[in-house]
DNA sequence: TGTAATGTACGC
DNA sequence: CGTACATTACAA
């Protein structure tokens, strides 16, 4: 394939608009190169998109307009065409929202922006002030580096017009440098730690498939506290040596901070970040230096894997049984897939890490696509908490109370010892229920089919669908008495009441994503908890994703039914992870744990496996299961979503799209529904579910995408497909 | 008969 | 996605 374009040539031009075609124009003085970033006029705007390939010519030739510039960037090298290319067929999403996913930067478009910076330059003021000799200091205290106007302001407590009387002599000297400046040198020598037998054979066998620069995925399995993260960053280690980049990916913002403290701890500087809660201007920092090798390292959410890379050779995915990795808007892709894929495409390596795996990737193991590597033994001192079940059919507890005696004893045991417990209850908010004593009536969202929960510390009812709140009301809003509303079921707000009743001298704390207003008060809330900042932690699933609480010796599950109920094929899966997750947390450190699950199944197989720490066994059963379902990961799925303002709309499309099946059974899928979504409506718009199900082997795509290109989905309507869904009722 | 509101086609 | 242009709704 040609890859430069002389001036005058035609170029196809992929643009972010939402055109599912090429556009042909003609190269710009001076040419062009294949994948370079361009502005093309589009009617009568201008708008930023990527030289695709040669012009197709199928246009009229009068009408070709010119290529206006070609942008200050890195052009668009050719495996990460090939990767948007990919995961554009494999998601059915239209290649302009795979390039606005790409280009996810803001001022791409603009000049490389510069900035002053000072320097101490030669001779004396004219007369030397308190003022000024503090900047000078300041200056060559640093040994001649260059600061910004704000920054030696700051450093030496001054206003700018000092400064500003300081250039003006010639004492200091005033120059232009690129804003964005390469992040700093790793070193992989900085700071190895002592590994353990059983890491160190981790990570020779890692070695082996990064010195050698080719693609492999390896499914890095270890319990909580056996050190997967000392391991895999080695890897990175490895991977720095080579001079190829490397990428973490994280499933939660909240877990960034954290990680980056150790990855300075490891290799002497941090690397660049990359997720929502960057600024600007080290989001544009990041994608131009990932892009010019000035980023060696990126640590970052699911949307990371859309950086323009130089040269990828390792990507980590940690907690990849992690839901997050699976995105519920925009773009549905699940980056644990996208990773392998944009792996192999780029000749680097996998690390899939967890100490709980998907089943997936656990399948991809037991078959061999996977390598697998195995930490058995827990860092320092600590073993594994003794899980146990608590037969709650049994326990007679007063109305709106949901610690039972057994619990509450160990709890204050542990308290008393000067060790924390926490209580785990995955349900936000006060109470899940707002219910009339007198009618029976539950109060629910106005614009979608959920109900309000009371969150007693915002004293409002909230929807957790679309985030709508409404003050608590005195009346009943059906039958108008007075006084008959009552907060029905445990959240973890009324769980606090509840343990501060119990436990009146302890220190309790709430954990709860909606009780922190940002991540960084979140993690300021963690770390001192962490530190001892408290005796009884009451939290929400939020404290099963990683964090460490080394004084942590008692795990108390308050309710381990929920999520079993309803029929979530991946019900069970998520539930055993989340057990183990949580009961993982105690015993950290060098004290004993132990992990009580209030349940009133002890019999149900997953809370047998996770009691048993029968780990192998359950995902055997539960592959079993899945593979006589015919379901993932043993047969492929789609889910359609349709929505819009009119139910009978919405209905009929479903129903056009169930009648018009053709194409799905020709290819050997089937097609079930439509039938109103777990959630009919949310936001106003009601909501349908189509649900395809085809065997391995099938190609899931091309069929659905033959589908529904049969009809034709009305101005209010959205239809979304999402290829292997997460959930599927 | 006009303007506002809503729908539809197009971009190279 | 924005924009231009067509079509329909509705008040005067």
């Amino acid at each position: 394939m040609k890859d430069f374009f002389d001036e005058g040539d035609l170029v196809a031009v992929l643009t972010t608009q939402p055109i599912d075609r090429l556009l042909d124009y003609k190269a710009p003085g001076g040419g062009c190169h294949l994948g370079a970033f361009v502005e093309v006029p589009l009617g009568p705007r201008k708008v930023i998109g990527v030289v695709w390939g040669e012009g197709r010519g199928d246009f009229d030739r009068a009408k070709i307009r010119s290529v206006i510039r070609v942008l200050d960037v890195a052009p668009m090298r050719e495996d990460m065409m090939e990767f948007l290319t990919r995961t554009a067929a494999y998601t059915l999403t239209p290649m302009s929202a795979m390039l606005r996913l790409a280009t996810r930067a803001p001022g791409l478009s603009d000049p490389p922006s510069m900035r002053k910076v000072y320097r101490h330059a030669e001779g004396e003021p004219d007369r030397m002030t308190d003022a000024r000799r503090r900047v000078i200091r300041a200056l060559d205290e640093y040994g001649g580096l260059a600061f910004t106007l704000k920054e030696l302001c700051d450093a030496a407590g001054v206003t700018s017009s000092v400064v500003k009387g300081l250039v003006k002599q010639g004492v200091l000297h005033e120059e232009d440098t690129p804003r964005d400046l390469p992040f700093p040198w790793l070193d992989v020598d900085y700071g190895g730690k002592t590994l353990t037998d059983d890491q160190a054979a981790a990570v020779e066998a890692l070695h082996v498939g990064l010195r050698a620069g080719t693609y492999g995925t390896t499914l890095l399995r270890g319990v909580t506290g056996s050190g997967k993260t000392e391991v895999y960053l080695e890897a990175v280690a490895e991977c720095l040596r080579q001079r190829r980049q490397a990428l973490v990916l994280l499933p939660e913002i909240a877990l960034t901070a954290e990680f980056m403290t150790r990855v300075e701890a490891r290799f002497g500087a941090k690397p660049a970040e990359w997720h929502s809660g960057v600024t600007m201007t080290e989001r544009r920092r990041t994608w131009k230096m990932v892009g010019q090798g000035g980023a060696q390292l990126v640590v970052g959410a699911r949307s990371a894997l859309y950086l323009p890379f130089l040269d990828l050779g390792l990507i980590v995915v940690d907690e990849e049984h992690d839901t997050s990795y699976k995105q519920e808007d925009s773009v549905l892709y699940n980056a644990r897939d996208m990773a392998v894929l944009r792996a192999s495409l780029a000749s680097a390596q996998v690390i899939l890490a967890s100490a709980t795996p998907s089943l997936e990737s656990w399948t991809n193991a037991e078959a061999g696509k996977y390598q697998k590597l195995e930490l058995t033994a827990r860092f320092g001192e600590a073993v594994l908490p003794e899980i146990r079940a608590l037969d709650m059919r049994g326990v007679q507890l007063s109305s709106n109370r949901w610690i039972s005696p057994e619990l509450a004893g160990a709890v204050k045991a542990r308290v008393e010892k000067g060790e924390q417990a926490l209580l785990f209850l995955n349900r936000r908010g006060y109470a899940p229920v707002t219910l009339c004593r007198a009618c029976g009536h539950q109060i629910g969202c106005d614009h979608c089919d959920a109900r309000m929960v009371e969150h007693r510390f915002l004293k409002r009812l909230v929807c957790h669908q679309c985030g709508e709140t409404k003050p608590i009301p005195e009346i009943c809003p059906a039958c108008e008495a007075e006084g008959t509303l009552a907060a029905v079921g445990p959240g973890v707000e009324r769980l606090t009441e509840e343990a501060a009743a119990l436990f009146p001298e302890a220190r309790i704390a709430t954990l709860s994503s909606d009780l922190f207003g940002s991540a960084r008060a979140l993690k300021e809330g963690i770390r001192a908890i962490a530190e001892g900042g408290a005796d009884i932690i009451i939290g929400t699933q939020l404290v099963a994703k990683g964090h460490n609480f080394p004084l942590l010796t008692l795990v108390g599950v308050i309710d381990a039914d929920l999520g079993l109920q309803g029929s979530d094929l991946r019900a069970a899966e998520r539930t055993f992870q989340l057990m183990r997750q949580v009961s993982g947390r105690a015993g950290r450190a060098d004290r004993p744990g132990e992990a009580l699950l209030q349940t009133y199944q002890p019999e149900h197989p997953v809370i047998r496996a996770i009691i048993a720490g029968d780990e192998e066994g359950f995902w055997r059963a539960e592959a079993e299961e899945r593979r006589h379902a015919g379901v993932p990961p043993f047969g492929r799925m789609a889910g359609i979503i349709l929505s819009g303002p009119d139910v009978q709309d919405v209905f009929d499309l479903g129903s056009e799209l169930a009648r018009r099946d053709e194409p799905l059974r020709r290819a050997g899928a089937q097609v079930f529904g439509p039938a109103p979504a777990p959630i009919a409506r949310i936001r106003g718009r009601h909501r349908v579910r189509l649900l395809v199900k085809a065997p391995k082997g099938v190609m899931l795509q091309t069929a659905v995408a033959e589908w529904i290109g049969q009809v034709r989905v009305g101005n209010q309507l959205r239809l979304t497909v999402d290829i292997d869904p997460q959930s599927f009722y």
